[in-house]
DNA sequence: ATATCATATGAACAGATATTCATACGATAG
DNA sequence: CTATCGTATGAATATCTGTTCATATGATAT
């Protein structure tokens, strides 16, 4: 077998092209860091969430307002809530017996924008 | 009532800020788009079409080299390959009996960068 | 204090999803 | 053309996730 081709190692009944994927072993980022940022993106991959910090995009709401405004109950926006709170991707405050919800930052925004010019390209 | 206040409209029990839902309302994109967008993100919200994406971010690989170095079995990295080419972000080229596999464009880059950020800012 | 409003939370259920196993397909070498 | 390699696909299974229902909490007004 020539040497010089990359076929070197095996992988079951394959070969796999070694030099290559040494390089990319060394420049992968840290498995736990590749978990959280999947945990993060699963967090914008449901349309009631996308749905709710679209709306936040564009002022301050109560969860009475987020629920009629997107047609879901009240508890389903709460607990989408819950969701994109413990990620910090929105923020609040209270105001008597409402609370208002707000985007935190503009992360947000660049995400998801980037993600519209993604599928506008489809 | 004092009309001056924004609480109007009935939601249930609740009142909602009427005028600030009717804004929200007008500048909301299309549903249909939201859940495309959603749909998008929840590609990206799985660690192991992650792993994948960070590698093709370095080098061209062909399945096998996936699995090997993932620490994956080749069904799994063909599976969410699948995916991964249903949503246009990744492209191949057949080379014998390998596939090798590469990002489709820079939106992925764009995008995961922007999620690094974020992560990082926690 | 008590009733009511706005929101949150927990349990239960239904639907979605990732992996595995078995197998099929397409390309190449002999 | 047959065997083998690299990859893809379908079915089955276990896990995860979102919604609903019932209920709890926290704030306000009377």
């Amino acid at each position: 077998m020539n040497m010089a081709e990359k076929d070197t190692e095996h992988c079951e009944y394959m070969y796999v092209h070694e030099d290559v994927v040494k390089k990319v072993m060394d420049e992968m980022p840290q498995d736990e860091v590749l978990y959280d940022l999947a945990e993060l993106f699963k967090v914008f991959g449901d349309s009631t969430r996308i749905k709710i910090l679209y709306a936040l995009f564009e002022a301050e709401l109560c969860v009475c307002d987020m629920a009629q405004l997107l047609g879901l109950t009240q508890t389903a926006v709460s607990h989408q809530l819950r969701v994109l709170k413990a990620n910090k991707l929105v923020k609040f405050r209270r105001e008597g017996k409402n609370i208002f919800y707000s985007l935190s930052d503009d992360h947000v925004r660049s995400i998801l924008g980037q993600g519209m010019e993604h599928i506008r390209e489809l």
